[in-house]
DNA sequence: CCAAAAGTGTTATCGCTACACCCATGA
DNA sequence: TCATGGGTGTAGCGATAACACTTTTGG
């Protein structure tokens, strides 16, 4: 059967992850120290071949995996970079994916058995490759996209509160957000369910915890209505 | 260099292209048939292999550019798909590219001769492989972007009128928009040229022309408002 | 003069912005 | 009691939707 497209030449695939996690105020990205040449030492982001039996999504979803332990989380393919040069070793094609995960879910030895490293998404050290590119794009996407899909709560623990979900936003947007208004908006899509019980970490007053509402948030997405920050 | 990676498997790499157009009121696409096993005879979008010195987006444009003529067009890759047995031919990873262009200026000849012909985006046939997957994708894809960027100038003539522009809208969003609103809509974000000459294939009135200013286009977009229908 | 499409005007309503204000509590 | 962050209320503005209306012109 592959006798029809004999002659067609072949091609290293990898895939790339952009991981990114939230802590605090501050975006953050999951990055690693390349412990193999070409550019051994330097930093990139989390990668690998793809294998004779796996499709893309499964590619990123091992590698997503085998650096933070953690399955089922938000995983979605954004681009595929072919550069003739991008990674001077061979000529790789790359698919470049982007993870939304919650910090403190992820295995904390796997993280640091790789020399893996939180690094803030606005103090970035150089990068192998066109890895930059790719965070770049990733974060353009997401910045885009968060406004029209609940990608907030992916980030968040599964308890949070009102004014950490803002700074999130406020983290991912790069703006300030009028604490009154942001509550009103994200409180009328109904789509948190409130807890009884409080945060005090940054205040005294404390803040009530909530809970993002996947059944009512999917009944509102399908019966036409759009979440929107 | 190369010896980093040895030991890696290698794909064959095609590119697959959803190359959108808009006649009077209907959203089309154009198809081949295919002239070569597998599935000689059925339908397929414009394809080809990646070659050794190409990167993805030349092979799209090489592709469009061959069944088309037509080179500088609106023309993105969105994703790239690599189910195991996509293609019952061979392994094949498949990077995905949608266009719009302008049918009218669209070589004829070229067309023709590759057995390529526009189809109503509502009379699809079989489409071999995942094909459909591709199509239904690209289109969520163009219904979410042509919101909040000026697509729709793609896919309509240099001159076109305002009842023109909001049929494409409609064909492309599938509902219909109240035409005193979107007038208003498109004409206060004034990106529109208007020319003194007037259309009268549609009414007896007649409608005037207009041009996109893609000037003032970059202008607005870059002051930070935004295109929005 | 009528039908039909192009194009204009008017109004009520909704959502957003900005900002003033109140609340709870630990130090 | 005061500083601090959590949380509420509200007035004004601008965009939108709905729809009534006028204009133009070939048949």
């Amino acid at each position: 059967m592959s006798s029809f497209y004999s002659g067609e030449p072949k091609y290293l695939i990898s895939v790339d992850c952009v991981i990114f996690g939230f802590d605090k105020d501050k975006l953050k990205l999951l990055l690693v120290k390349r412990m193999r040449p070409p550019q051994e030492g330097d930093w990139s982001l989390m990668g690998g071949f793809l294998q004779k039996d796996e499709q893309l999504e499964q590619a990123a979803q091992r590698i997503l995996t085998k650096w933070t332990g953690l399955e089922q989380v938000f995983l979605e393919q954004f681009y595929t970079f072919s550069e003739l040069d991008r990674d001077p070793g061979a000529r790789v094609i790359s698919s470049a994916f982007y993870a939304l995960i919650k910090i403190e879910e992820t295995d904390k030895e796997l993280t640091k058995k790789h020399n893996a490293e939180w690094i803030d998404i606005d103090k970035l050290p150089e990068l192998i490759f066109d890895h930059l590119r790719m965070v770049q794009m990733a974060l353009e996407i997401i910045r885009h996209k968060c406004r029209f899909e609940p990608l907030g709560f992916e980030l968040l623990p599964e308890k949070f509160t009102i004014p950490q979900l803002q700074k999130l936003y406020e983290a991912i947007l790069q703006r300030k957000l009028d604490n009154a208004n942001f509550r009103k908006k994200i409180l009328s899509m109904k789509i948190l369910k409130k807890l009884d019980e409080k945060d005090k970490e940054f205040s005294k007053r404390g803040a009530f915890y909530y809970q993002f509402d996947q059944v009512k948030y999917n009944k509102l997405n399908t019966s036409g209505s759009l979440f929107e920050i």
